[in-house]
DNA sequence: CAACAAGCTGCGGGTTTACGCAAGACGGCG
DNA sequence: CGCCGTCTTGCGTAAACCCGCAGCTTGTTG
């Protein structure tokens, strides 16, 4: 069995690389990547079955580099091993991953055992390992209880890159009256009229510029995630 | 010789550790803390003069401890030790540092023999050592050229933090018509207007949010900057 | 001192946002 | 089928925003 170890850190990386050969007796190799642009290379020429990716790379981040390798082998087992829990990098995962594919979310902080036995979990018996921390957030975010619908979170991404209303309508095939509506929405959910009242006149916020900030602050969003939207609209635009 | 290391990640905090010991002989003790709560804490008990700090913990980050710490003591020296050189961080630290004092900027991708020298540096020659990328930053930032002035960065941050033309004229002392001037100043320097004209009638972007998603692409604002930000606003909301 | 650049301010007007109101469209459900 | 909730869309308005123009106050320089 080889494994394939996609991490920039190389403290991180070499505390990985003994854990997999601790934990997995049976793995033979350790390929090690230090960066995302050469995970997936890497990933490609050994045909991986097996990687542990770090989220935040300077690189190409974690997200985008398994959203490749899942694309061309989507039985590919991929445990994300990361420094933080922001809503923003649990929807970013849970978008990429494919049906049924067996994959894991653990936090560094973890503990060595844990870490272990996801790795043996996922590797070895083909399951899903999340780490509970993460877990919950998954069910608040993607249950539509407390957390947001998928065009909630569209319509926030494109006021963050800045889209008028004008174009996020055209963006999306709605009307402009409709995207300001989801808007409505939007700054509701987010609360971001509390002390815009509280003295009238005085210290009222932008909604927009609010809506985009406090999302930041709540780690709906984070730069991860606005760099990707960054350039998916690069290329819409590009296509006119 | 006594020497505080504040650093949220296990790993590189032992790394520090060893790192310290073989490079500074004279030094009999070494404390640790895991974030910079506990850092300030042990600063204080400890009255540390030498101090190696991470910047980005969750807890308490690295500026916000140096800045009490310092404000108590201002000869200690400290060595921030950094994942990233963003713009943020380097303006936030040089924000902070009193006069003649002693520290310096490494960041964790320098080599061992780097970090040694810088340690030696600082703590035992009292001299200030910025990694040179670092020092790239620092001279464009505070530097006029292509920098952004102090009152650009400060609306800059307000807008980002989603206030109204009126509340930032308001807490910054300003007309109506000068702040709108600053931010049409800053408006220009982001270059927020890039592809906003290109095909008329159609991609236009909001100025006012796009120059603050352009700001993050860019480093010029992050996740610390604006956290820190927003608690200035909370404190200054109270007082009226 | 005159001259000039840089920043603050008011005025005016064109555009964009935020949002109430109300009229359809669509999909369950009894 | 009729009722109801959710989503979409158009109309209209008040407010906020972007910005050109022009008069003023500064500090700097020859």
């Amino acid at each position: 069995m080889k494994v394939l170890i996609v991490e920039d850190d190389p403290l991180h990386r070499s505390y990985l690389h003994e854990a997999v050969n601790a934990a997995l007796p049976e793995c033979d190799t350790v390929i090690e990547a230090e960066n995302g642009t050469v995970g997936e290379k890497l990933a490609r020429d050994h045909k991986s079955a097996h990687i542990v990716m770090d989220l935040q790379m300077a690189k190409r981040n974690g997200i985008e580099a398994a959203r490749t390798i899942w694309k061309e082998r989507p039985e590919t087992r991929i445990l994300f091993w990361s420094n933080y829990s922001d809503e923003a990098y649990v929807r970013g995962v849970s978008r990429i991953v494919p049906d049924g594919a067996a994959y894991g979310y653990v936090l560094k902080s973890a503990s060595d055992e844990r870490l272990k036995l996801a790795l043996r979990s996922i590797f070895i018996e083909s399951q899903c390992v999340i780490d509970r921390e993460v877990r919950g957030l998954q069910q608040k975010s993607l249950g539509q209880t407390n957390g947001f619908t998928d065009s909630e979170y569209e319509i926030l991404v494109d006021i963050a890159l800045g889209l008028t209303d004008r174009a996020i309508a055209k963006r999306r095939g709605l009307s402009l009256r409709s995207v300001q509506n989801r808007l409505q929405q939007l700054y509701d959910k987010l609360d971001v009229y509390q002390s815009a009242g509280d003295d009238h006149e005085d210290g009222r916020f932008n909604l927009r510029a609010r809506a985009v900030t406090v999302a930041f602050l709540r780690k709906l969003l984070n730069y991860s995630a606005l760099e990707r939207a960054e350039a998916e609209l690069q290329e819409w635009l590009e296509g006119k």
